[in-house]
DNA sequence: AGAGATTCGATACGCTCGTATCGATACGAA
DNA sequence: TTCGTATCGATACGAGCGTATCGAATCTCT
């Protein structure tokens, strides 16, 4: 019973059926077993396309880190206005947040392996150099946006981009915990771009 | 051979071990044999304390929140001028962030649960509550600073408070992560409580 | 002092986990 | 067509888990 299937899509299948689980059970809550079954494959191909389930679930990070970046690359690409530094911000750091049941999923998955991250450090490494990316993102538009006049000059970006990413990751974990809904999770995140704007 | 040591001493010396242990390894690291190891008891002696893992469990919740609460509380009341409404804030606030050793631990083990409880119901409205206290004191004293002048008068305290403690748990987990230092991270709250302050 | 109750520590049990193994099967090359 | 090989699905295995069980040891009470 040899190649009839493409192994790139056996994995994606895979790394798809790990993701929903972690999003409803917690990363302990994933079993081989269980990941076989939800792919509706053995769990002899599971292995055969990831040696052991540490491999499986690094494939799953960064499948998650890949579906957060091309969310907000997609917002971005989309936007009405995709000139404005200030529009592409707030579509950045929006477009992390969960606004529905599949980004919810992911968010849900996002904080399991942040948990997860804080006492493995290899995990830690991984997810630390993805939020480097990101804070250099917004460094970089924050910059952009104040050479625009769209914000206030007086502003340390680097700074800025770290109390932006804290802010939203943070309002992420409460909406997840059901303190926020995902509208005024939204609303306190444009409040807080909106006070960059420079005093008219 | 009965009751020879005291048995609320013993259900404190057990769930400072599964603390110990989660911060160490996460949630998923914690067995009841380790937790027996840990405390210098017998797996028998944890279950006579607690007929199952999973009270065992709450009983560390809700030691960790009671340790949040106390610092807090003590930081409040250890200030240098507890009669304004700002410093308590302030103190309120960084009170919540770690800033060495044991804090870091308190806060690995706040993020184990906050993991554990976006998927488990019953451990997020245990540790809602516990928010929506801190939101309330966090509010309260907001509006007592702007009652003093401290704090401008165009700020809605509860939406105010809810990003505070947003960006506080978004700071957390950044330090957790490496990402930030305990230091840079209080200035960055420190940056945003100082923003709330009147123009002069 | 001795009987009874209580607590402890050791160990057993049933289960589930990740992984290893292996025969059955389906394809490609000669 | 047939052999060799790659893959799959089922199952086996050893380890580790939470919990149950039970004899030994200790305290209390009469």
């Amino acid at each position: 019973m040899p190649r009839q299937v493409d192994y790139d899509s056996r994995r994606r299948q895979i790394v798809a059926a790990a993701f929903a689980l972690i999003s409803e059970r917690g990363l302990e809550g994933v079993t081989m077993r269980d990941v076989a079954a939800r792919a509706g494959v053995s769990v002899g191909a599971v292995q055969r396309s990831f040696p052991s389930k540490e491999e499986m679930m690094v494939a799953t990070v960064e499948d998650m880190n890949e579906r957060v970046s091309a969310r907000v690359q997609g917002r971005i690409a989309g936007s009405a206005d995709p000139d404005s530094a200030a529009t592409m911000l707030q579509h950045t750091l929006a477009g992390i947040m969960p606004h529905d049941e599949p980004t919810l999923a992911e968010s849900r998955v996002w904080l399991a392996f942040a948990a997860h991250a804080a006492v493995t450090p290899a995990l830690a490494a991984v997810q630390r150099k993805q939020y480097e990316g990101l804070a250099e993102l917004v460094a970089l538009l924050l910059r952009t946006a104040q050479a625009a006049g769209d914000v206030r000059s007086d502003i340390d970006t680097d700074q800025e981009a770290g109390a932006l990413i804290a802010l939203t990751d943070g309002l992420n974990m409460q909406i997840l915990m059901g303190r926020h809904t995902p509208d005024s999770a939204l609303a306190t995140l444009d409040r807080r771009l909106a006070a960059l704007r420079p005093a008219e």
